[in-house]
DNA sequence: AAGTTAGGTGACCAAAAGGTCACATGTCAA
DNA sequence: TTGACATGTGACCTTTTGGTCACCTAACTT
């Protein structure tokens, strides 16, 4: 899935997962807001804000001359159950086959 | 904490979540046999196992000339616990807030 | 109306990532 | 022991990414 791709992508840097973070605590937050809360330009901020945005992670809504940032979980609540479910739910025995193939090494 | 960063990035490349797919359906696979699933040379995909060892989403066992690779779920698992739950599990009504403060849109 | 505040754009740069290749090492097989 | 096979390494190149800045528009304030 491309999409996938771009929510992967948008996930990779610590800033983007930091502005999440800062989102979740409290949404609906300014641009300026964010600025103030992290060590970097607002022109660095609202790039990793417009990743995140392509990405579907957040969604934003303007009011005058301010922009209202919200997390969208929807994303990695996808990407969970599509992709991350299926490496986390299953194969407890295969885990341990490997332990047990690992200790075998001399 | 810098170890979900490292793997993060390492799930940002497609090329190294169809690797970890192509483990997830048979384990044990050698440099060469990954190869020969993938439109790319064999240096470009020794490069991405590499990255993903370095994750520790794959670990690796050595067998004469052949390195068998494994594919170890833990830190998806650790990721999965310790950070996506956090979005996916709470805040159903945030959701449908969202939903609603958006349809008050003109 | 004038100044201030919030945000957007495009140019620009440095660093990192993705990929290939020539070459080198180690291992198996005849 | 010779040749083929499996993998590792470092140089190298191109593209992408992360970040800043100068400059612009739009909206609030007084």
């Amino acid at each position: 899935m491309v999409d996938d791709d771009r929510v992967f992508k948008a996930l990779a840097d610590p800033t983007r997962r930091l502005l999440l973070d800062l989102l979740f605590a409290r949404e609906g937050r300014t641009l300026t807001e964010l600025e103030s809360e992290v060590t970097m330009s607002r022109f660095g901020v609202a790039k990793h804000l417009k990743v995140l945005e392509e990405a579907g992670l957040v969604v934003t809504r303007r009011s005058g001359r301010e922009k209202l940032h919200f997390l969208n979980p929807v994303p990695i609540r996808l990407i969970h159950d599509r992709w991350i479910d299926k490496y986390t739910e299953r194969h407890v025995t295969a885990l341990v086959d490997l332990k047990t193939a690992l200790e075998d090494e001399p």
